[in-house]
DNA sequence: TTGACATGAATCACTATTCATCTATATGAA
DNA sequence: TTCATATAGATGAATAGTGATTCATGTCAA
C-alpha cells in the first residue's frame, strides 16, 4: 500500500542509496505532519506548514504523497498500527479481568506517549470521527483497526461474563460500551487538562467504577 | 449579545412589522443553518447551502449575521441554553441521586429529539469542542453553558456524596468525569446506530453500571 | 417618491496542487 | 582522477478551485 504511492524507482546501482534518502524524506514529512496535524488539527494545518516543518518546499511533499489527504490517512495507518499493536500484546493474558486490565494500561500508556496525536489516534477512533467525518471520510484502514480493538475488547469482556467475573444481566455490548466510555472520560478529561504524565495511573479508577460501581457499599 | 449582531434598526412607525418580518428572516435562517450544519457539519456546509435551505439569497444572511461563525454560534447559543434548562428543571429535586437520574434522563431525551444536532451541541460540549476547536474556537457563551451544566451535575454528585450515596474514596471530580464518560459512551454508540429512538430508555443501563458496578456480587 | 432591504453576480482570500526550472549526484569516457 | 553529461528529484512561483463576503441594483411597502 504504502509503497504504491510513487513512482517505481528505477532498477539500478544508485537503488539503494537512494531508497534510503526518499525513506528518510518521506520520515521527515510524516514526522513533520504528525506534529502539525496534532498541533494545529487536519483542516487548519496548511501544506506550506507541513513542508517547513518538515523542511522541505511544498512541491517536495507531492514527490512523495498524492495529497494531504494520504498524508493524513498515512499517519492514521501507522499510529493506528501501532495502537492495535499494544493490545496484540496482551492478547494471551488467560484471566479475562486481567487482560481488560492490561488492555486499558496499554492503551493509556500509547495515548500518554502520543498526546498530541490523540485527537487523530484514539480520537480517531470515535471523537474525530464524529467532528471531522464529513470533512474528510476515514481511511478504511483505519476504521479495520478501530473495530478490530473494540472486537478485542469485547472479546475480553464475553470472556469475563462467561468466566463469572462480570453481571450477565447486562449485554456484552452494553458493559463493552460503558467500558469504552469511561475510558473516552478518562482521556477526554485528561487531554483537557493539558497532557500531563498521570493518564496511566489513572486506570484504577477507571477499572475500579467499572468493576465495583460508584455507590457507597 | 445577540442584539448587537446587526445594524439597529430605525426607530419608526414600521418597526413593528419589520421587526415581526425581520425576526422571521432571522428565524428561519437559524433552522436552515441547524439543518445544513447537522446534516454536513459546519466545515462542510456552505453559506450558499443554508441560504438555499431558508429560501433566500446568499447576500441576505449578512443583513443578519456577520458571518458564518456567527450563525453557528448563533445556534451554539439557543441550543445551549435550551439543554441547560432541561438540567435547571430538574435542579430542585433533594435526593442527590434521584436528581442525577432526573438529569441524565433529561439529557437524554434532549438528544434524542434534536439527534441531528448532537455533534454541535452536547457533542459541542466535548466532542466537537476537540475535532473542531482549531478550526473555529467555539463561542464563549457555549463553553459557559457547559461549564454549568458540569457544574450541576458535580454538585449532584458531590451531595451525593455528602449523603453517603456515592464513595468516598474517590474524589467528586472522578465520579463526575466517570458519569459523564458514561453518559458520553451511551449518546455515542447511540449516534452511531443512527439515532434510533431509544436513547432514553437506557439511562437505567448508565446509572445501573455507574452505580453498581459491572462485576457480578 | 423614498428608504429598507432582498438579491445574486462579482470580488477576494485562501491554499492545495501543478509544473517549468534548477541542483546535485552518478556515470563513463578520456 | 577529472570533466562532460544525464537524470532524479527538490524547488517555489504560478495555477486553479472553492466558497465566504461584498456591493451595486432592483423591488416593494409606506
Amino acid at each position: 500500500m504504502t509503497a504504491t504511492r510513487r513512482k517505481k524507482p528505477r532498477a539500478s546501482v544508485r537503488e539503494t542509496v537512494r531508497l534510503e534518502t526518499r525513506a528518510a524524506y518521506r520520515q521527515a514529512i510524516l514526522e513533520a505532519a504528525e506534529v502539525v496535524f496534532g498541533r494545529v488539527g487536519y483542516q487548519s494545518a496548511r501544506m506550506a506548514d507541513v513542508a517547513a516543518e518538515a523542511g522541505v518546499a511544498a512541491g517536495t511533499l507531492y514527490n512523495y504523497f498524492k495529497s494531504k489527504e494520504e498524508i493524513f490517512e498515512s499517519i492514521l495507518e501507522r499510529a493506528g498500527d501501532e495502537f492495535y499493536g499494544q493490545f496484540l500484546a496482551h492478547i494471551n493474558i488467560e484471566d479475562p479481568l486481567a487482560r481488560i486490565d492490561a488492555f486499558m494500561r496499554a492503551a493509556f500508556q500509547f495515548m500518554e506517549e502520543r498526546g498530541g496525536l490523540f485527537s487523530l489516534i484514539f480520537a480517531g477512533v470515535g471523537i474525530v470521527e464524529w467532528g471531522e467525518q464529513r470533512i474528510h471520510k476515514r481511511s478504511t484502514r483505519n476504521s479495520e483497526v478501530h473495530e478490530r480493538i473494540e472486537q478485542l475488547t469485547a472479546e475480553a469482556v464475553a470472556a469475563a461474563v462467561a468466566a463469572g467475573q462480570l453481571r450477565d444481566d447486562l449485554s456484552v455490548d452494553e458493559l463493552t460500551e460503558m467500558l469504552r466510555g469511561l475510558t473516552d472520560a478518562l482521556v477526554f478529561a485528561w487531554y483537557r487538562r493539558g497532557c500531563p504524565p498521570d493518564l496511566a495511573a489513572r486506570v484504577d479508577v477507571l477499572l475500579d467504577i467499572f468493576l465495583n460501581g460508584a455507590r457507597k457499599p
